[in-house]
DNA sequence: TGTACATCAGTGAACGCGCGTTCACTGATGTAC
DNA sequence: TGTACATCAGTGAACGCGCGTTCACTGATGTAC
């Protein structure tokens, strides 16, 4: 049952991808190997022939995460851009949403491997917000992360389809976008 | 080993107490039940005489959590708040730190009933903030609460006493007492 | 180009372990008289 | 107030289960000639 290199390859892109998901919707220890294995069209056994283990995966995980983020946020248009990561579509499918939105609190509980991983992916959104608004304002665009950060995880916090977890995005919302424009 | 009913009483709450700040170190994953009756001075089997699930206990724990913050924050001046709330010590010490901060985003996770303590818990912080503001700006409340818990939790993202964890409570902290003054 | 053999990604059973939960037991407390 | 007994919080061993990880095996791929 050997297979090609590149199938071995984009077998464990495939799983760091499936795990990139499945992390941010159930968390790290909401996840075990075998769930894993099975989402991605495998069987658990072979988990172990592509990470040395568990902790290992978690950063790659990450990192793939905070890449696709920066692919996907480098195009649109900044008030675009708040007005889509402060939605019910994104607070409510978190597994192909924001990577701080969905794990940063679990990451603080990890090992500084995989902060160091969230402090890179932190430093480059801020870079590239940078070239969109001009590298000065460093602390604006800090603070800007951290309330959209936490607007979307109290709305979460909140029971399903509540009128607080809908407030909250709408003020959060309002509040962003009213700093965005010039002063 | 019978115990006086006023002991009964006072050991169960010393046991939400624990969890409360075992829950907010580790996340509710992180905390077995064995190890919460070992911290909390018991043996494991006699949790079940008190609670009839760990389910059951993290709602109340949440609860418990929530009013020790309530309890804390109605004292202060507003602007004494956000530098306490925003400090080193705050971020680095989640056990007894606000709930929001080291759980919304496994709360995220949780049934509803879990959910409703976390939604109940903003609300009532809304409303004492209310108090010292007056009761308008519901909108502006929200969006500092935001700002406050994702500042919290991003420089908890990031590894430990790195430059960025720092930065990121400083630039929010800046951000957050400029919003304060009047305009 | 064709053949023989080594490699190793994937399989699925098995490992020890810690989890949440249950249970028979204990003995001080609380109650009935 | 004093005695006899039921109660039940706390103990610690045990339960089944799913976890992360290991391992012997398979068989198509890749390599050496």
């Amino acid at each position: 049952m050997k297979v090609s290199k590149a199938q071995v390859q984009a077998n464990r892109a495939h799983i760091v991808e499936t795990a990139a998901t499945l992390f941010r919707e159930r968390g790290y220890d909401g996840v075990s190997v075998a769930d894993l294995m099975n989402a991605a069209g495998f069987t658990h056994g072979g988990f172990y022939k592509h990470f040395t283990s568990k902790a290992a995966l978690m950063t790659e995980a990450a990192a793939c995460g905070i890449a696709q983020m920066e692919a996907r946020t480098s195009q649109a248009e900044r008030s675009a851009l708040v007005c889509q990561y402060l939605s019910r579509e994104h607070r409510d499918s978190p597994g192909d949403g924001c990577v701080m939105a969905a794990l940063s609190a679990d990451a603080g509980r990890q090992p500084d491997e995989v902060k160091q991983v969230f402090a890179d992916g932190i430093e480059r959104q801020l870079a590239a917000v940078a070239e969109v608004d001009g590298p000065e304002a460093r602390a604006r665009r800090i603070d800007a992360m951290a309330q959209l950060v936490g607007a979307v995880m109290l709305s979460r916090a909140c029971p399903d389809d509540s009128a607080l977890a809908d407030e909250i995005l709408q003020a959060c919302c309002a509040a962003a976008l009213s700093r965005l424009a010039p002063t």
